[in-house]
DNA sequence: GATGAATGAGTGTTCATTCAT
DNA sequence: GATGAATGAACACTCATTCAT
């Protein structure tokens, strides 16, 4: 519980003013332990810093994965829901994205980008792999294939996207064709896969 | 020209030691000049790296560039090269992929990428529209192409291939596949490309 | 305590070396503690100094108010012991004299002196107006009378005279005589006073 | 030459940001010479401190002995002179306030107190034995009178009075009064000298 | 005389970590 | 378990001074 506290409390700092410039004693005084208290749970800061990063990314990687894993639900419409659950997921939580775009975070930024990404390659392959099963998808290496979705859904790009809103629209139209072309979809399968989402907007 | 010293030492010692755990009196010595004199050429340490950091992607951008304006050249040789480019980019000098992967330097790992990216997506972006005029690539939005080519060959992801150099053949041929899948080349256009490639070798 | 120690110590090293030439290293090593103990009880090396400033100048003021406010003693009297309190007071602490001395510590020099002058002059107004109903001072406005006599005996000055012992005597009979007269005082009071003094010494 | 312009641009920044926050480097560039050229001039950044300090003084001491020497001039009015010259050399150059009253510039405030009280009194001290000679003082030793006279004008404090100027006038005649009493002046010359004063405004 | 690039010793301050209570 | 006072190594940066040109 006390564990939980410093964590929770490291993270808020984190985003606010960014790892290297809050020192331990912030985060014990912000969690209201003292500062030896600390190092009863974390043997170090660096410690800390990994908690909080292995957390926000398996928050991430818990959704995608229950999507993926959802039974009776159709490659494609998976694929769909796990792009909108990548995307939501930082909508939800405008503090993460603070941190991420904070000036000196890049280092966190960027593992928080591919611990998500190891964490969400193996769901994909597999729904690439009911995918081709389905015969929707036509496609010799599924692991590579998973690894290019993870690549261009990254959970770090869509956020330039997010600040432009009039574009996420067409962004993520050009991205489902681009991505089920990649994956051999039919011609026939694409354009009625983008009209149902068309029409589901 | 002292200048040019400072930024090689602070290159080579980012990279054996990561940025944050390489004092500015290091950096002097191992350029062989005085602590002052360091100064006198850049304002703060934070400078040398920006400069170091400014320097990789340059340098990887640069030859991008210059194979994506080649005149006559077909637009698929044209990412083929490229994409070798990049590989050979990072095969140049592997210091620079050490320093990438040393922990603590993610900050500047993703600062180069992004950089990189920035740099490449303009020129990305006229090779699809040339293959579009050309009829290979059938695509509505160049701009979101070329940010998702960029992305599917971003330059720091291929290190983790490197290290399975057995695995590398077998990726570049994925890789090609699924991006020119996506940029909507015919079935028969795929199968020639691949096979020269694949000849070529 | 800790923090008595550290002021103790600069006081001392100030006096020798001045504060410009003591760094924060010598303060502690001197008190016997750590250099990151300092920071503890000080924001910044400027606030030991200013403790070690006020403690100067408090002292002195503390005697001076003391005397000020003695019930049943004439105004007369009463200003003839401030002013021997001034003296003594430098008289106890040669250190402090040093310190004053010490080139580079004018600037300290010069605060203890305003201090010392902002705490003295409420006090001297007091006597002065006390001497007014008395009958023996004939001056309109106390207020800018106490300046004047703090002017006067201005603790800083002494010390000069306090050098040539021999001119010590007759400067303070000189001193009396002025200031006296200045507060209005009848030449047979002035005269009684000064074969009093005599007398006593 | 180039040492005066070192010494005025020096005076300047010394004004503007204090001895300790101006290097030589400043100094130097504001008086577009080259930093080695300082040295040329002065052996060290203290010397050009005492050039400024004693050009400050030396300006001061100039007017009030020109005053003090003027022949055919009573010794009351010459008194009254000088102090009128002492304000308004104050007045004159009101970034010569600034420079004394900037945070950390005490020390040299202190120093140009001091040099200018040593070059007043042996002025003073000959109007207080022409003022003897004259029988309008009555004083035994002029040379501690003279002391007690720089004291009470001393050229740094009228500058709290300036900051008050409906007190300037108050304090004035105060101080006058005091001042001539304390030299044994008659009560008659005192207000006759007082009413003149008032007067001539 | 003049330059200004180069020097390098010196210092205030921070902060992760320890440990006696 | 919890505390928080104490630690001390580490580091970026400044600036008076020198000297080859």
């Amino acid at each position: 519980m006390r564990r939980e506290q410093l964590i929770e409390a490291a993270a808020r700092l984190f985003a606010e003013r960014g790892v290297a410039e809050t020192p331990v004693s912030e985060i014990v005084s912000s969690a209201g332990v003292a500062q030896g208290t600390f190092y009863l749970y974390f043997p170090s800061k660096t410690d800390v810093v990994n908690a909080v990063v292995e957390r926000l990314s398996q928050r991430i990687v818990t959704r995608v994965v229950a999507y993926a894993e959802e039974p009776g639900v159709g490659a494609i419409p998976k694929l769909l829901r796990i792009r909108d659950a990548l995307l939501s997921a930082v909508a939800d939580d405008r503090d993460l994205l603070a941190f991420f775009h904070r000036a000196g975070n890049e280092a966190y930024h960027d593992r928080v980008s591919r611990d998500t990404v190891r964490g969400i390659v193996p769901a994909l392959e597999e729904v690439i792999e009911q995918g081709c099963a389905e015969g929707v998808f036509r496609i010799s290496h599924s692991d590579d294939a998973a690894r290019f979705l993870a690549a261009l859904m990254d959970v770090t790009d869509p956020f330039d996207v997010f600040a432009q809103p009039e574009r996420l629209e067409h962004h993520l139209e050009a991205l489902t064709e681009f991505a089920l072309r990649g994956l051999g979809c039919s011609q026939t399968t694409l354009e009625e896969t983008l009209s149902n989402h068309t029409a589901r907007k």
